[in-house]
Parts: structure tokens; C-alpha cells; sequence
DNA sequence: GAGTGAAACATGTATATACATGCCATGTCA
DNA sequence: TGACATGGCATGTATATACATGTTTCACTC
């Protein structure tokens, strides 16, 4: 009773494939302890070499937690980038302290926007195409303006999402089997629209983090327009696990 | 004969520790073929499976490139993150093809800035600090201002250096061993002194890389402004390892 | 009851062995 | 000369075994 798949890949990587599935189905949830090594190789039916291998790459990778002489186990989700994880600015102002307040605007929401859009956007052949504009404030001023182009036949349950309560990027990161992600960033003058919806002047900074998810097709297209008066950037600390040569 | 150093690191970290000593010495170069595993463990004395251990992991780094049958050789240097990669505004223009023709201005170089900067970058009791400024150019229009406040007592040579033909990061990057790297991005409309240098009209937007490192002290601190009348703009693309849950 | 020590158990490392897989150079045959 | 087979060599994986190291538990002793 092997429980493990058959596919061509070698033993660890399905070793690997049962835990992260395990992990997947809630099956093991967060901060729960993974059977020992012994145990797993008497279930599965691999050495303990090959147990071990798996557990070390997925703790390398993240996914778990392991401590010497006590046992393994299911790591908190780790953000998919530094980027996504300091992007998300309502857990940024969440995360400020108690006498801060965030709050959000749905401005509109459409299923079929224009053809030129679409296109423009590399949906093709996907549509309807779910279209959303998002305004987040914090204690009532408009912080971040975001603007999303969901291909929701691929996004299970996006329609029902209730995005008022609930970070964007955090909820598709959660959701969707990502194969992809590319960031850009830039910073382009706000626009009429802009500085109206984020109640700032014509023509200041905004500082954009356009994000495009695919998983084969296009998932979602995410552009977060925020206005960067020294009070919001985007940053990462690197750290080298390594000594560099 | 171990030629492994004798801390009490395990066995396969010291093999790894060898490898990246080899190659940071020069002595194996970028492509050139390491011996093969057999060789390194009549060598160093120790089993295969370390050997193999230690290059895969290397491999996972970065370090190396591995092909089944064939053998390890050394990897290019990796960037240190795809944020510097892209950010290299010479190499980006080098690499755009053979019409473009980048070239370099050198504004300023003073040894003993303000101690308000100083103190501002964090620089303490380090000083003399080396500031520079410097324009970069494509086709003969300013696309880049670059302000530098390097501790020269950190990075070797680093006064010899001509930096009109060399880029600042890349340089950096490959001198110094590097603990610990800060990126920050903003959106800022430019100064009076950052219009002028990039013939842009004030109050236009720049994104701003503010990069500094460490090695325990303060190394160096880059600023770099770019405009951004969307010709340029920083990226990155992830592709996934493993499959998320 | 508090402290101590040993056993049990978990992960971490190192080795020897075997076989699988992929690439390349060599040589042979048409 | 070209196509193909083959052996050599490199990396890739899997196993069994042994010991090292760190934690927890529990019984024993004072």
C-alpha cells in the first residue's frame, strides 16, 4: 500500500508530492506534526534515506519545520515573494498597530470589459474576464488603488469572494496552483482617474506593482496604484544563506 | 591530505566550503569543469554520497551546473536577486542590442561628506565615506542618476576603480562578501537637482532603488533614480520550483 | 517532592553498495 | 564517408547500516 504516485518521477519527489498533498488537502494543517521518519517508511515503503531526503529539501524549501530530536512539521505558508508579502498593504497596516484602521471600496465590478482590454491583457480565448477596481484606505485616506483582471473559470469560487474583508493577492495566492508570476514595478505619474479615486494631486508619483499570474493560461492581472508620499514603499531584506564567493 | 578545513561543521559542509573556496580563488573559472565526484573523493577522503551530497546542493544554490554524464561545471555568477539584475540600467542597455550606446558621467567624488549624511546612512566612526554621483546615458540622453556612499575601507581597490566603465552593483556585488542586502523602491517626483541631471521636468516621477549592504558595518549605500516615462522599469519573473499546495 | 539519570525516540550525518540514466568518443560495418 | 552499436564515464537515485546529537519522558533515588 504504497500511497504514493506512479508516475515516472523518482521515489523522493513522490515522497515529497504525498506530503505537500497532505498538506494541501488540510489533511495535515498548519503547525501540525508530520509522522516520523520511521513511521512514513513503514507506510510508504521507502528507506528512511529517501524519507529524509524528501523532508530535508521540503524543509529547505519552506514548507516545513524540523527540530532535532522532536519532530516535523507543516511551516506557516510562506509569502511567494518579498514583493507579494510587503505588496500587501492591508496586512501592512494591519500588522502598524491597534489604532490604525483599513478599509476598502469596491468601485465597480464588471464580466465583460472591452475587447481592447482583454487583449491588451493576454486573456484571450478566456473570457468573461472578471474586471475590479479597489480603493484600500487607512484611518479614511486612500492609500492604494488596485485594479484587477480576474479570468475567474480558473479561480474557483472568485465570483463569491467577498474582496472588502479579504486581501486580493493573498486570496489568489492561496486558491491557485500558480506555475508563474511576474512583477513589474514602476512609477508613472497619477492619472486624472487616479488622483481622484487615491485624493491626490494630478501628475504625483505613483509607485505601480502591475503583477501577472499564469497557470498555463492567464490566472489574474493585478496592478496596485499607491501613492508614495514617503510613506509607502516596497522593500525586501536578503539575507544569504550562503557565504557568497 | 584532507585539504577540508577542520571546524566542526559536518563533513559535507566543509566539502561545499572547498568547492566555493576554489572558485572564489580564481582557481576553478566561470564554465571550467570541477573533477569529477569520483576524483574529489580520492581527494578529500571522504564517501561519495558527500561528495554528491555537497554538489547537489550546490547545484541548488546556484553555484554549479550540473549534466548527467557529462559533469560539474561552475555557474555564472547569479545575480543577487532579479531586483539588482534588472536594475543594472548598463547591462540593460548593453544587452538591448547594438543601435544603443550607453556612456557614463561622473559628477562629483568627495571622501568626507557632512556628518549629517554620515550619520543619516549609517555609517558610524567609519569615515572617511567615499560619495559619488554619477549620470548614466543612452544615446546621449540621461537615463539614470546614481548616488553612491561607499566605506572604500570595505571594499578593496574601491578608489582605483573607474567607474565610468564599470556599473557600480556589479562591482560591489563581486568584491564584497555580502551578509546582508536592503532594497527599498519608491516613487518620488524629482528634485530640482535630479530634473537638471536628467533633463526631466521637475515634479516627474522616479523610481528610486535604494539598495544598501552590509558585512557586519555599513558597505555601501546606492541610490539610484530612474525616469520613468515608461521606458523603464524593474522586474522579475518566478517560476516555482515545487508545486504549492 | 525534587533532582538525577537512563531509556526511548526524534532528526542529522556518513559510509558502502548497487543500479539507473545520460552523454560522448571510439570503433565497426555498410 | 556515414550510420549505428558499444563501452566508458559521469551524474542520479535507492537502500541498508551505523553512529551522532538533541529532546522528552519516566522511573529511580535522595
Amino acid at each position: 500500500m504504497s500511497a504514493l504516485s506512479d508516475s515516472a518521477s523518482p521515489l523522493y519527489e513522490k515522497v515529497k508530492d504525498f506530503v505537500l498533498a497532505n498538506i494541501g488537502s488540510g489533511k495535515w494543517a498548519q503547525n501540525a506534526r508530520l509522522p516520523s521518519e520511521n513511521d512514513l517508511v513503514n507506510s510508504l515503503g521507502v528507506s528512511r534515506m529517501t524519507v529524509h531526503r524528501a523532508l530535508r529539501e521540503l524543509t529547505s524549501e519552506g514548507h516545513l519545520r524540523r527540530v532535532q530530536g522532536v519532530g516535523t512539521f507543516v511551516a506557516p505558508p510562506k509569502a511567494q515573494s518579498t514583493l507579494i508579502e510587503v505588496s500587501n498593504i492591508i496586512n501592512e497596516i494591519r500588522d502598524r498597530g491597534g489604532k490604525h484602521r483599513a478599509g476598502v471600496i469596491l468601485l465597480e465590478r464588471v464580466e465583460h470589459p472591452a475587447a481592447a482590454i482583454v487583449s491588451a491583457f493576454e486573456f484571450d480565448r478566456v473570457k468573461p474576464v472578471d474586471h475590479s477596481l479597489v480603493v484600500h484606505f487607512e484611518n479614511d485616506v486612500p492609500v492604494q488603488l488596485e485594479e484587477r483582471y480576474v479570468n475567474p473559470a480558473l479561480v474557483p469560487h472568485y465570483l463569491d469572494q467577498d474582496f472588502t474583508s479579504i486581501a486580493t493577492l493573498e486570496y489568489l495566492q492561496r486558491c491557485t496552483p500558480l506555475t508563474e508570476v511576474e512583477h513589474l514595478i514602476s512609477a508613472v505619474p497619477a492619472g486624472a482617474e487616479q488622483a481622484r479615486l487615491l485624493q491626490m494631486p494630478e501628475r504625483d508619483s505613483c509607485l505601480v506593482l502591475h503583477r501577472k499570474t499564469w497557470t498555463g493560461a492567464t490566472v489574474a492581472t493585478v496592478n496596485t496604484f499607491t501613492h508614495v508620499g514617503s510613506r509607502y514603499s516596497l522593500g525586501s531584506r536578503y539575507r544569504p544563506t550562503h557565504k557568497p564567493a
